[in-house]
DNA sequence: TATCTAATTAGGAGTATATCGAAATACAAT
DNA sequence: ATTGTATTTCGATATACTCCTAATTAGATA
């Protein structure tokens, strides 16, 4: 987990709160003490007094003592500086490094681990998706540049299932392999190989 | 409450959850189906499709549909938009519209209540916040723009409170009211009139 | 020192949310 | 039609959160 994702989601879960989220319009207009603020919100005091807890640890609030009364207010600059760093995670070139954690092979490994055994395809999923997961994983095993014969091609793909004929229309629906007057190639693919 | 709040809230309580934020930045890498983003967080299938359902609700992820998969990705413009939106209502200019349904005059009214009675003020209040209340209650008493010297001054407060004394030096302090060579006037304020 | 005021902390009740297993639904393929 | 696959809905449980009352702390005043 990268440590944006931490911001990220101390930032929203504390601003998901209608009372907290008053409390900030409160006090970017005036400064005020528990006891006003729980008045105004119709709260009790030991309440306001955990909101504005969350409010201060993440950086959109201040306090400053003055007697007894605890005086709080926005702080205009870490709210402006937060609200930029999250909005930027939210951009469109930022918001993939949300799944950095995430182990995108885990799912291929599963379906691979299910309808392929060795070299062999034990079964053609149905489903479109773990479909393609398979084809991907036959595309794998033709070189890219190296150009095969329709009798060649067969051959090959015969050695891990017996309907060579539907695998080779699919390889080329999905824009794995291509033919030009009986010739094949595999297109360049961006998978990494994961053979089982 | 205002319109903004609801979308504001939405917003916040739907992003502010681990899962649904590594499923918006895995959303914006691949196309995804349920089964396959189960299989990436480690959930079970029911539980992402109730937070896929939260995350379209919402309107950052759309679906289509392909034979029994049903196929989900980020929205680019909904997300922008909502961002945009959201971050609006966080501007310094905009975020005290988050207090629009505030009573901000339930405090005062509350405060005088206790420590005034009538035309009299009960006794003056120990703390700040409180204290600086009856003092613009009391302020309120005099006319902007009229001209009084020390002992009309000393009469008239003494109609509300005994102590003249404190009182006079602390509404000069609090610049509610000004003196010079002698002569008292009080400053503008901003403050309506909220006599009991 | 004793007392008063304001705020915080501690602990508990009620509510909302996340997650799961089981059952129901939609859709394709045989 | 029946079977199989992917998703969704339903119902239950466990966890997290909000809010309260009661007790404690910190600071100011008498």
């Amino acid at each position: 987990m990268q440590p944006e994702m931490d911001t990220l989601l101390q930032f929203f879960k504390t601003l998901a709160n209608e009372n907290r989220l008053k409390m900030l319009g409160i006090l970017a207009e005036r400064e005020c003490g528990v006891e006003e603020l729980a008045t105004l919100l119709d709260l009790k005091a030991p309440t306001v007094s955990h909101h504005l807890g969350r409010l201060r640890e993440l950086g959109v609030v201040t306090m400053r003592v003055e007697g007894n009364d605890h005086l709080f207010r926005m702080d205009v600059d870490g709210l402006r500086d937060l609200s930029r760093r999250v909005l930027s995670s939210l951009k469109l070139e930022q918001v993939g490094a949300l799944a950095d954690g995430v182990a995108y092979d885990t799912w291929e490994r599963k379906v691979l681990d299910v309808f392929v055994e060795g070299d062999e395809i034990k079964a053609l999923p149905a489903g479109y998706k773990k479909r393609l997961v398979v084809l991907r994983w036959l595309a794998n095993h033709f070189e890219p540049g190296r150009r095969y014969s329709e009798s060649e091609l067969d051959a090959l793909i015969e050695r891990h299932h017996p309907d060579y004929c539907s695998l080779r229309r699919e390889l080329i629906e999905e824009h794995m392999m291509a033919r030009e007057s009986g010739v094949y190639w595999r297109l360049p693919w961006q998978m990494p190989d994961l053979t089982t």
